[in-house]
DNA sequence: TTGTAGGCGTTATCAT
DNA sequence: ATGATAACGCCTACAA
């Protein structure tokens, strides 16, 4: 059986409260006996009961807060899902989840929506704008005991305690990879992002680019346009590419504007000319890949990565454990027809 | 905040004691009272805390058996990590592990290595040769108390309570799906399987077929031969086969033996012409994918099968939580080059 | 600075 | 058939 307070304090001839005192950094303990119990501590190899810890961590009521740029994105949809999931098996050790989303990228929104959430929450998981505005805040809400966790999309030089979501890079990467593949190193390709303001989608479209240079010298790169991850927006930009570029034999879709980008392709005429990459898997691409419109998408587990931001914050709080990694990357998942569900 | 046994005991006017016999089917409670019990349980929403059982069961000492025919097998490394990671995470909890392993495919072996576990363990996890004898041995087994749980391998007709691995026709299916993508759908492709004694290779072969005849009547299958999951044999056989058709355009993995396998392909030169998926990741695979000869693999999250396995017997058996599905079944992962890790 | 005691939810044992 | 009580490991308020 493991190791247990109570048998640290009778090792030591002293009382479990005192153990408690040091192994938790409360103070008001005598240097040497502090030294003898983390000693001993060491020795017996003491490791924390997360059963114990969670039941008399159930009065204070902890609730986690998350904050997602996510209305009329349906990527987070699954997202969504995973915290769903991560909430039910949580709340019977009385840890609650606080929800609330927004549409569109304007830092204001976020920094009111933040302050607005911040007397309610004792964690937070937020998406955020990569602003120093925003790092400013994560760094006052820190010094106020509010840690923040990121998810899906991170920001630099902040005080964030870890981060969960894809490597963007990789995901580009393995697109041009696979496409790669599927064309015989031979392409001419159109690229579809989502806006450069984005640095997630600036990443994958690097990645792809490293991997066409080094890897497919045969694959071009004819023209890149822009979604706005909006579905007309694509399908507009996306025609006018095809009509300036008639030798286009590929497109890597990098964001959200999937469904637009197909369209234009089909009413062309080009679906059996084209082979289409995307990114992420929504219903809408379910649809176009059993229909072959598209051949493959790059998927960054979504729902994982909602479950596994929740029961970081869950285990922060209630057992007092911190993520072991500032880094937590989800796998890029290459999605084909036969693999898909 | 969650509603408590001790919530129900009150509003019933009862004690504690009673209400836990009812809601954990011990027996000896009037069947009024019973009833009135449950009702008010289902009314408040009773769900049980699962650190409160964890604490309770510690005393119990409980250890989880495991059986895997996995000497020699390398692909077994990956599933044995996520079990230890498993231990690790349940040791805290007073739940300790006992891993048997095996080589080869003798049912005797396997017989009694389980009765050599039988009176050691409180629940097993076996990979089970798919034979009656084994299915009575479940049935032994679970009529004394001990539960069992399938992993990698299922068995028919068995009282296993679940079972924890991967969809292996869909995994052939991913395979002829990914190969007809890379090759336009047309090839001619030799099949190196393992043995046709293990269902999940000729399942395997049965997936890879169907999308064949389906999807890519172009592409062909020249020939199957077997490897017996080793690296001579493969070398040797596929050499024949090589020779035997030398049109061959395509080769599909479905087991072990694939270092084997590609050395032969090296040797007759036939890199440059030969497309080979394989099965599995070991570390030999991600060398032959690092280095072109392979250019992709289909995995079945191996980790994820020792890790979920072993928090499925935990839940069993400290919080008393039965596995709500009857399969649990990993994702077949496409891995190329970019997205291996 | 240190010790004591009670409680978190569940289960087991012993008494009634 | 039912109730009372102690125990699991941890935390905390209060007492010393």
């Amino acid at each position: 059986m493991a190791v247990t307070i109570k048998q640290i304090a009778q090792a030591c001839n002293i009382s479990r409260g005192t153990v408690d005192r040091v192994l938790n950094n409360r103070g008001k303990v005598k240097p040497e006996t502090e030294q003898l119990i983390r000693e001993t501590a060491n020795r017996l190899g003491y490791v924390p009961n997360p059963a114990g810890r969670a039941l008399a961590a159930q009065k204070k009521n902890y609730v986690i807060g998350i904050l997602l740029i996510s209305e009329g994105i349906r990527f987070y949809d699954e997202v969504i899902a995973g915290i769903r999931r991560a909430e039910q098996e949580i709340h019977s050790y009385g840890v609650g989840i606080l929800l609330k989303t927004m549409r569109g990228y304007q830092i204001e929104k976020q920094l009111a929506l933040i302050d607005e959430m911040k007397s309610q929450i004792h964690f937070l998981i937020l998406n955020p704008m990569n602003d120093q505005r925003i790092a400013d805040k994560i760094a006052e809400l820190t010094e106020e005991g509010i840690e923040v966790l990121t998810i899906n999309t991170d920001i630099e030089d902040s005080k964030r305690i870890s981060h969960v979501g894809c490597d963007y890079v990789k995901s580009g990467e393995t697109a041009a990879g696979l496409l790669g593949l599927v064309t015989r190193g031979k392409a001419k390709v159109g690229i579809a992002t989502g806006t450069p303001m984005l640095s997630g989608h600036n990443q994958r479209i690097t990645g792809f680019h490293t991997i066409c240079k080094e890897k497919y010298p045969m694959i071009e790169i004819l023209d890149i346009i822009e979604t706005n991850d909006d579905d007309t927006c694509a399908y507009e930009n996306t025609r006018k590419m095809l009509e300036k570029h008639k030798d286009i034999s590929a497109i890597y879709i990098v964001a959200a504007g999937t469904v637009g980008v197909c369209k234009a392709v089909e009413q062309a005429g080009l679906v059996d000319q084209i082979t289409i990459v995307s990114s992420d898997l929504i219903p809408e691409t379910r649809d176009l890949i059993q229909r072959g419109i598209i051949k493959a998408t790059i998927c960054q587990q979504p729902f994982t990565q909602g479950y596994k931001a929740v029961n970081m914050a869950f285990k922060r709080l209630v057992s007092n454990i911190t993520p072991t990694k500032e880094l937590n990357i989800t796998k890029n998942e290459i999605k084909i027809l036969e693999n898909m569900n």
